[in-house]
DNA sequence: CGATTCCTTGAAACTTGTCAAGTTCCGTGG
DNA sequence: CCACGGAACTTGACAAGTTTCAAGGAATCG
């Protein structure tokens, strides 16, 4: 559990650097799998792009192939409906997989595009599918995954359902502070990759109301924000604004 | 492709119906299986089971052996919180999977409840993998569940983030109707299993809210509702309750 | 058939959204 | 490298939708 630095600089020059020499081992596909079976997925992932900010990895409606995981970088993923509704389903970052949603229908459902410059590893879901067949170790691994993103989806769902617009703010930094310390950064201090209006489309809230979230958490102290910058001052007064949001 | 007797030791002898001679066959697991992947299964699921209304099938924590189908009946699965919040996460009918979200750790991490006297199948996960391993079909056609399951969650996702009570309701109404209509039964007439409260907590708004609205949709001719009885007089109308939500 | 749960409806309160204006930030082009 | 212009952010005042509180009535179960 030691925050070890999983992050050190990825040599780019010898762009073999395949899972089984990733710097994201502990948090990406290979997870539980051992040496020889790593190995195998040097030969899954068979390429490996860099996504500038702005451009779209995917678009919904576009045939599957590939899941996508983020090597490096920040990506916002969103479903658009016929009426111009936007929602945004979850923001990326490294070690993370994106695509899981289109295997239902062979078709993108949502939109993915990266929010700084990024690399994705691209893994072919037929070869996915193949070696897990052959790998119980990574078949399992796989379903994890899949099953993550579901409970992962419940709790936004209870967010959205049950939560105030101060808790659920709460709840959206505490996520963010929880997974760079899982990659080994600050937990208290980092930068928003995305606009307020995007944070507030994800937590179901209008820019104007996480602003003023934002805003007030300042003035109590919990946080300081300078734009895109966060700093956590009080991790247990954040929690509190959450765990005292029912019941009293 | 497939070796002919993969798994064994399971005793069968007075299972009538079984995946090959069930009626739900296009609705559950053996979707786009033939005839002797189907036979497969039959050795698969070891397990069915009656579940009274107001029992519990699983309950959040309890250890993750199965996933379970629901073969008739009605069921509501939530997920609790430490502080007691509470959010529904789906209403299950006949065909419909439920445990998916367990796989991630384990354990299950929601609780499923019966509506109504309900019989559901069990599938042993572990067998699954292994059948799945050995059966391509059938490990695509698990992967598309799972898929589906996400994609089901981020309509509801959108549902939350950002439509009025009234469309959620209507969008609720409607996904209903769809899925009745796809199991052979009426489309516009069907009884809604759970209460107001629930539909409420599903939906992120208050049960006076759901109420009041249903009473709305009365009053404009949309549908008739006595209590749990609804009966759908203008599907096109409540269609547009949705589509007319934004932007024009 | 009685008790409990569920549902409906009204009025008031409150949170969040809407509209608007001003400021700051940041990328682009000169 | 600086200046410009658009995008992003903050803040206030007001409006709107939903919740809360309250009470009465209907349905259901044992």
């Amino acid at each position: 559990m030691a925050p070890r630095s999983v992050v050190k600089g990825v040599n780019l020059s010898q762009l073999k650097s395949a899972c089984s020499s990733c710097s994201l081992q502990e948090l990406c596909l290979p997870i539980g799998l051992n040496k020889e079976e790593i190995g195998y997925l040097d030969d899954l992932v068979y390429r490996k792009r860099q996504v500038k900010r702005g451009d779209h990895l995917y678009r919904a409606g576009m045939p599957f192939e590939s899941l996508y995981a983020v090597r490096n970088g920040f990506f916002k993923t969103y479903v658009l409906y016929e009426d111009g509704r936007e929602q945004v389903t979850g923001f990326q970052m490294m070690g993370e997989i994106m695509g899981l949603d289109a295997i239902s229908t062979d078709a993108h459902t949502c939109h993915a595009v990266a929010l700084e410059d990024s690399d994705i590893c691209e893994v072919p879901f037929e070869k996915l599918e193949d070696l897990s067949r052959k790998v119980p170790a990574l078949q399992h691994h796989f379903h994890k995954m899949m099953s993550r993103e579901i409970v992962r989806d419940q709790g936004l769902m209870l967010l959205l359902g049950s939560m105030t617009a101060d808790e659920r703010l709460a709840t959206f930094l505490l996520n963010l502070s929880q997974r760079f310390g899982a990659r080994g950064y600050s937990r208290t201090e980092f930068l928003l990759r995305m606009t307020r209006e995007e944070i507030g489309n994800y937590l179901g809230l209008k820019l104007e109301t996480v602003s003023r979230a934002f805003s007030r958490f300042q003035d109590e102290g919990l946080i300081e924000v300078q734009n895109k910058a966060i700093q956590i001052l009080d991790l247990e007064a954040l929690n509190h604004v959450i765990a005292s949001g029912r019941r009293p």
